[in-house]
DNA sequence: TAGATACATTTACATATGTTAATGTAACTA
DNA sequence: TAGTTACATTAACATATGTAAATGTATCTA
């Protein structure tokens, strides 16, 4: 728990008390690789947080295309976020890479906590503007750079990421298929 | 001011009490087509609310090449959010299309507030969360779809935007030349 | 060790999009 | 009315990326 309450405060501190109520809500969970934290279709309940490991969030379109919205590299939260604030059917399923170690608190609870916790109400606003900010960034990406400087972007925030993910979810990540990655690949080394 | 009062209150209703503090901070403000609400490398410190005009907000790298990451259609709020989140120089501009006519409030007054007014805070989490679902929208779209498909979107949610605005801001909302989008346009057409 | 499995790379060709420059078109202006 | 300005379209060619299939390369397994 102690993980979560630093990782929390780094947002936005929150007292003791609040962060008591917020406790009783969180219980351990344990993913396998593989394993769905959230399946595409279902309105998500939980937000989790992820002690350790790496979770991909992806969509699938009609004509069976993936892309991966993101990676999740514990410690940080994962959940459909905007299922949990829309209360629709999430279109975004998260999955685990790697063996997963969570806490996971049912949203609405938490929710609920917002009325009678003025800090917990802006530890909400400062997560929602966190993820404000890093969507805004990767859209300025996909809207204004090749997928060669996706791909060095990408490698400088996540350095690891190559090892731990096949590279087929990192061409997803960016945008592209499998093969055009390998060309960037062969291209940046030769250069 | 009663606008202002309405467009917030379907986000998140605010008590009486508190949306006359807001009031008070509240300044009219004109801008004239071509004017900018703010301009790219300065700390924003205004937030606006647009009660009528079209402003577009891009993002201009260095080899001069735009993004338009977005048209605000009033009535709508409008100002460099992620500056004003951060405090950092935007790297985004925005600029009237039309003639517009606002509210404009300093951000860091309004801030302030959040520790008095607990339904403001509440008021800031709901925007942050509005504007992270609508990022998140176009994320998928400019990593999953054409820009044929992206420009029937767009049309979709601005069917006036073409009338509004010249063809190359759309083009570079798109994420394309103008000469890609006069293709489509020529395919769509056939179709 | 041989085959199977999972993934990465390469090849050949098709399509989407960019670049540059020419041309078209409408609205404004002297 | 003729020229100018601002923008849109088109043309010709180049580049980025997709698609499908073949090949390469580890790692696992019987």
């Amino acid at each position: 728990m102690k993980e979560l309450f630093d990782y929390i405060n780094k947002i936005s501190p929150l007292s003791a008390e609040t962060f008591t109520a917020l406790q009783t809500t969180f219980q351990p969970l344990e993913l396998a690789k593989g394993d769905f934290f959230i399946q595409s279709g279902v309105c998500a309940q939980q937000i989790g947080f992820l002690k350790s490991g790496v979770v991909r969030a992806f969509f699938l379109n009609q004509d069976g295309k993936e892309y991966t919205k993101q990676f999740f590299v514990g410690p940080c939260l994962v959940g459909a976020y905007s299922s949990l604030l829309t209360k629709q059917p999430t279109k975004i399923a998260q999955q685990a890479l790697t063996d997963c170690v969570l806490l996971v608190a049912n949203y609405k609870q938490l929710e609920k906590n917002y009325d009678n916790y003025h800090d917990l109400e802006r530890l909400g606003r400062k997560i929602a503007e966190k993820y404000f900010l890093e969507k805004e960034q990767k859209e300025i990406e996909m809207g204004l750079l090749d997928a060669d400087k996706r791909y060095i972007i990408m490698k400088e925030k996540f350095p690891a990421i190559e090892s731990i993910v096949p590279q087929y979810y990192v061409a997803s990540y960016l945008g592209i298929t499998p093969t055009q990655l390998s060309r960037i690949r062969k291209k940046l080394k030769i250069i």
